[in-house]
DNA sequence: TCGTACACCGTACGTCGTACGCTGTACTAT
DNA sequence: ATAGTACAGCGTACGACGTACGGTGTACGA
């Protein structure tokens, strides 16, 4: 018996904000986030439900802490570095995360109120945009515009009925394409073939489109601003 | 009592499919998607909670069916027009679409199983850019790239804690500013007060990074393919 | 007249979030 | 030593949820 716990089931004893939502967000990732109700978590923590509203006032604040943790782990827009590569780095570790923790993208629609992970986060991004010479309004509509492909490219990831490449493959020859009658549907049926001959991977799929994106930011910064 | 009905409150009697689905959604757009359980639904359409069961395998089953509606009221790309143009009122037409089912959005992450209608409209979508002269694996990029747009900028406009733009200008002022402190998030006041100033609209915010992308995409078609 | 199919419903089970009030321990002031 | 107070955690209970199961009345073909 460890010295702290005074009753019962000690489980690595004393809980802890950190503890709560780390194990919560554990447990979403494995089992979705339907998962980690509070009594599975509770369980997981080998604690009683209601121990946990001691450190959360409620489950909409622990998913709230959850998704500033998600925050967390994406990397901020390197200082040192050009302001295409130093926002490539942020939106790839961004892509990463959001991978890591789906559950994170079906939130972020429901809760308005960021986080401060988050606003740090934003704050970073803005000033890499505003330093690499985008006007006030310009760096909006950069942020604007790349959130957007972030996030929509996780969503779509997130909902792909793969995870590796292998299965994909796999897949489309057994069961997409003889799906898809081919009359019907000819150009959805070609690039189906197209895609299970050639294999397809996420992460050059959002490469391309980034790069894209971020050419076309390019011409939009103001001529010559300070550094960079 | 109404011909039809046999027993007790009618309530426009006889259940459908369609009455049903329909139904759901108008409850998600009034209430989030929670005030949509299977018993409010019920009782919305005068019914007894079991009675939804005979036109829905299941709860999962409804959402799905929900989801295939609101590709139904996403129009497809005209086939008259220049593929810009037409992706264009495409991709304006989704965000309106996921802007009024805001719930339909987070609900895409779990769902993996495309429903007819998304179906066809993906097909129509796979035409038009084939027959504006892109390759088959460009045509794909230029999907994701265009879907990963529309989505994740209708997932961050849900996320806005505001409807019009007379609340943003005044929650701006009165809420935001005050809170962020200067010192602390100088590039992320300076655009917020810049945008409390300004007004905001969702629309053209959305406009600017849908041109910047079909641009972006232009070059890349094929050289002289066949109409367009 | 009977039988069968259909549309619908009531009840019940296990789960969920959480309000409320109770425990036992640790520490501080006397 | 004693009393008081704060803390950490728990048990129970309530109303909502999705849905399995087994009804029950009406309509209609034979």
């Amino acid at each position: 018996m460890s010295a702290k716990s005074h009753r019962s089931a000690d489980a690595a004893a004393g809980l802890s904000q950190q503890r709560v939502v780390l194990e919560a967000m554990r447990l979403a990732d494995s089992e979705g986030i339907d998962g980690a109700s509070m009594r599975k978590l509770a369980a997981a923590l080998g604690a009683g439900a209601m121990s946990i509203y001691h450190y959360v006032a409620s489950r909409e604040e622990l998913l709230d802490a959850m998704i500033d943790v998600v925050f967390t782990e994406i990397d901020p827009p390197p200082v040192d570095r050009d302001w295409q590569s130093a926002m490539r780095l942020r939106a790839t570790s961004a892509r990463a995360a959001l991978a890591r923790h789906p559950w994170a993208i079906g939130l972020m629609e429901s809760r308005t109120t960021p986080g401060p992970a988050n606003l740090r986060h934003r704050e970073a991004v803005a000033s890499c945009l505003r330093n690499a010479g985008f006007s006030i309004v310009m760096s909006a509509h950069a942020t604007w515009l790349l959130d957007s492909y972030v996030y929509g490219f996780a969503l779509q990831e997130a909902s792909l009925p793969f995870e590796t490449v292998d299965e994909l493959s796999a897949m489309a020859d057994a069961v997409y394409l003889p799906q898809l009658p081919q009359e019907e549907f000819p150009y959805l049926y070609e690039s189906a073939a197209a895609l299970g001959a050639s294999g397809y991977d996420p992460a050059s799929e959002f490469a391309f489109g980034l790069d894209l994106v971020l050419a076309a930011l390019e011409p939009l910064r103001d001529s010559a601003p300070r550094g960079s």
